[in-house]
DNA sequence: ATAAAATGGACTTGCTAAGTCCACTTTTAA
DNA sequence: TTAAAAGTGGACTTAGCAAGTCCATTTTAT
């Protein structure tokens, strides 16, 4: 059981938008990043859908967040990116399962999964920025040595 | 982020056990679980070897729990069967991340990994088994068809 | 002896996440 | 007004690994 990679490049692009005051392109993000820019692309796609950030076109255009990083909580993202929100297969494909409906595991799998969520409703993108400014710093250098 | 197919029917064929007075054969428990035998054979002996379950060869052969189903928590075959015990493939692979060792993004997924672990240490095997002596009656006249 | 059981490990298959590519639109600076 | 720099959409390819198969071996009860 593990994160996709997917998600785990929208967290790291999502701080580091949340780190600038001003928009990113593609570019720098997936410059400062080191994530593949077309698959980095696709994963952008997904957040302005999903309306966690907004993009502008031409010239200095680039992605911005589309709320402060406190509204925005993991969960969101994870509903995006994980869409099998159903940790157990037998709840995608009931067939398989010879029990059926009347299944106490279920109930089991059911209770884990609530406490699965709630870990990440209860983080928000803000926790993750916040404690390194050494870090944006950082990418505010790299900013300069690409634009 | 899914559970493991492996680890399901982990669960599911562990639980028929549990239901059971007798050591109970490969084939009993894939045909009771409805889960392909020689895919069967292969998780059998992970949970021989993680010591959850014992078998005895030959003729009456077969597989029993070693200990109590109380005592079996669902964390104890999310290790055997779910490897990667980090969420995060940037766990994995450091050098990946630019950040690397000191990123805060780590301390919040800790958090959300621990709250994970939790949930699977707080479930043992008797609260899926339990509350139906339904299926235990099916399961038994199974058997019957079968030995 | 033989049939029924587990064991070990090499092998194949199939799914899907991860990543690429290209043709298109929009914007703006020169 | 045009060229370059940005995002968009979607079809496509690749690669990794979970899921599943197979076979030769060992063990044991009858």
């Amino acid at each position: 059981m593990q994160i996709s990679r997917s998600m785990e490049y929208a967290v790291r692009s999502l701080v580091y938008l949340a780190s600038s005051n001003k928009p990113l392109s593609l570019r720098q993000i997936a410059k400062g990043e080191n994530i593949p820019a077309p698959y980095l692309a696709k994963i952008m796609r997904v957040l302005v859908n999903g309306k966690i950030v907004n993009s502008t076109k031409g010239r200095n255009g680039g992605y911005f967040l589309l709320s402060p990083p406190q509204k925005i909580a993991l969960y969101d993202l994870y509903i995006l990116f994980e869409k099998k929100e159903k940790l157990l297969p037998c709840f995608e494909n009931a067939s398989f399962c010879p029990a059926g409906k009347n299944c106490s595991q279920k109930i089991v799998w059911f209770k884990i999964e609530k406490a699965v969520m709630d870990a990440f409703k209860k983080v928000s993108l803000k926790e993750m920025v916040n404690k390194n400014k050494l870090r944006k710093v950082k990418y505010e250098r790299s900013f300069n040595q690409i634009t």
